[in-house]
DNA sequence: GATGGTATTAGAATGGTTCTAATTTGGTGG
DNA sequence: CCACCAAATTAGAACCATTCTAATACCATC
């Protein structure tokens, strides 16, 4: 295992112990898997995976890790309405994402030059006790504009 | 009916028949029902309120009426995976939103000295072809700070 | 070994959305 | 006035991601 996913899946054992759970060799699966990647799994492409070392895990252990990680602060969930959610497991505060309508791909978007609003300044301006944003781009990605222009997939 | 609203459903009018559809009297009155409330409707809220004008009026009929609107660029689709999805019709360009955890309100933030990174300088930074964002603040609503605290429902 | 609490499983239930096939409606031309 | 066609509408089934439930397996401790 690389030395930086080594030390995320670290971090979000720390963060799961400080709250009582305890990190099964199943559930440390699902860290490993989420530390191991950017391509935002679902939560089927992460069972599959977990499948690969102890095939008679349920989808349900997967939706309880993640729902545990969710409360540890240590998963950001993207929810979408016709598709299944996407998580991010590298890195957890909110941050923006490109999407692609096409093939579906998510990737982070690397804030250069873009100045993030801050929570707390919408918070003071609104009234509202915020805890997260999300912010998404939906459009096609550079691969899909090259491929001949399959339908573009609501949403 | 209002004169800004009698305004906007003129202007989804215009931009369905465009695109060669036609606006029947149910179709109508789910364009009065979205262009009357900033509350941001689910299809169940919509279906209630053309109902009490056409009560043998169908599920599919709001769906089917909100996916010719959104082709036509009328209405603005906000997706959650646990909850139904929610619907802007005054104001179908991407715009940023406020939506509070406990009673799920949906509300337009607007945009006081907040400068919204344009699609197109995300798009030449990073090659994608985009057509729309989404951008989303998460928290508390003031008036649910206030009432005895009930518990945050995720998402 | 027995006990108790947690983890896990399989499968059912849920609920929003989409699909399908049948029916209704409205307009056009005979 | 009627027959015909296309589009609109309906009821209900299908779909599928997610959540729930009840039973079972596991594991530490006594």
């Amino acid at each position: 295992m690389d030395l930086q996913v080594q030390h995320r899946v670290k971090e979000m054992r720390a963060s799961m112990s400080e709250l009582g759970v305890n990190v099964t060799p199943r559930r440390a699966k699902v860290l490993e898997t989420l530390a191991s990647t950017d391509c935002h799994p679902t939560v089927n492409d992460i069972h599959s995976e977990v499948r690969r070392i102890y095939p008679s895990t349920s989808l349900a252990t997967i939706y309880n890790t993640i729902e545990l990680l969710k409360e540890a602060g240590q998963v950001l969930e993207l929810e979408f309405s016709g598709s299944p959610n996407r998580y991010d497991g590298l890195r957890p505060e909110s941050h923006p994402h490109l999407i692609c309508l096409s093939c579906r791909s998510v990737e982070d978007m690397d804030v250069f030059e873009i100045e993030d609003v801050s929570l707390e300044r919408v918070s003071n301006a609104t009234g509202y006790d915020l805890v997260r944003q999300r912010t998404d781009y939906y459009g096609i990605c550079p691969v899909c504009q090259r491929g001949d222009e399959r339908s573009v997939i609501e949403p």
